[in-house]
DNA sequence: CGCGACGTTGATTTGCCTCAACGATTGTGG
DNA sequence: CCACAATCGTTGAGGCAAATCAACGTCGCG
């Protein structure tokens, strides 16, 4: 059952008892998007954490000009919010998204905190998710400023070979920081 | 005393017995580090966070060109480390060092492990720490590719004022990602 | 004192963006 | 099922933000 998915990513950090699980199916929520529907705003408080079963979402933030600046992809097995706005019930500053059509489990965040105080366990687990969260956001920040164009490029394409074969090429020129036009001209001069 | 500055910055974000508190001193170590002097290098294994007392450390990598990367900042009452390596015992990818003539608290990360066994408190701790440090980054990310240099740096200025006032032009340039010729040319042309 | 680190400035180059136009594909409503 | 719109990738011309390289003044410090 999809809700299965959860629980064994959880799994892998923590061992669960029988108890746990029914406790945290029950509060887990499947949700199917439509691909483009927005599941979170900007200005919006958001209440829920998305963790991807099918599919494939993304935040984003929208730039005066109207642009689209990717900051993070997830696809099934992965978690995907706005921390800020999570944690302190804040508006959001960015959007959330379906890339293609997706199952989603909803976790609210008043239900992730009464688990965290039935549950030291599950504590542990998301403090080990945030913290690799927090240490990939990192090197992110550093591919960011000290690689070129290309090299990022070609980075995406290693850590993430399966969202590089699904996604539009405009939406990776978005997430390494560049123009879809300037994506085309190196995919070019790369293959000439 | 210096390690109190810890226990009170622990206490801001949950509450700790005595028992827990003489606990956790017991495991603290302090170092006075003078300027320049190196914590951590790039392919060592990272084996105990730093806490900083007085002063100021950076964590940076050097790029090809031998040009120095700042990648975080930590004054008074933060925390700084190769979250990859401490988390997972591999070699760093970042080399940490003082700014400034400092006192810092060492915290093993074996030690910190038990402590999460005997407190779960403090793992509590420690997830939110990981949060906020996860939803900074993401902010950061947006902003290095949306922003201008300009507007970067003016960031930098409003959100860290006492840092801003400290450090020599030379570092905040590097952490905002541009050359300090380029960040010098922009003041003057912001006070002719 | 003399050296090294820092900030400044000029000249030149370059990586990437902007704007505009054009096929190819997708998808969608009549 | 076709026609039309929307989206996507591509290409060209031109422009700008920021890097590079080199030289120079200044200051603090050993």
């Amino acid at each position: 059952m999809k809700k299965q998915l959860l629980i064994d990513h959880i799994s892998r950090h923590v061992m669960l008892s029988k108890n746990d699980v029914s406790l945290i199916r029950s509060f887990l929520k499947l949700k199917k998007v439509r691909r483009r529907q927005i599941l979170l705003e900007e200005t919006e408080i958001q209440k829920n954490g998305f963790f991807v079963v099918s599919g494939c979402l993304k935040s984003y933030t929208i730039e005066k000009n109207g642009f689209e600046r990717v900051v993070q992809f997830a696809s099934s097995g992965w978690w995907i919010g706005d921390m800020f706005s999570l944690k302190n019930q804040e508006p959001a500053s960015l959007y959330i998204d379906a890339v293609f059509d997706s199952e989603i489990l909803l976790l609210s965040h008043v239900d992730l905190n009464n688990l965290y105080e039935m549950m030291p366990n599950l504590e542990r687990c998301f403090r080990l998710l945030a913290e690799n969260a927090f240490a990939a956001s990192q090197r992110r920040i550093i591919e960011t400023v000290s690689l070129t164009a290309l090299e990022r490029y070609q980075c995406f394409k290693k850590r993430y070979p399966s969202l590089f074969e699904l996604l539009p090429q405009k939406l990776i020129a978005s997430y390494i920081g560049i123009t879809p036009e300037f994506l085309s001209r190196i995919l070019r001069d790369l293959t000439n």
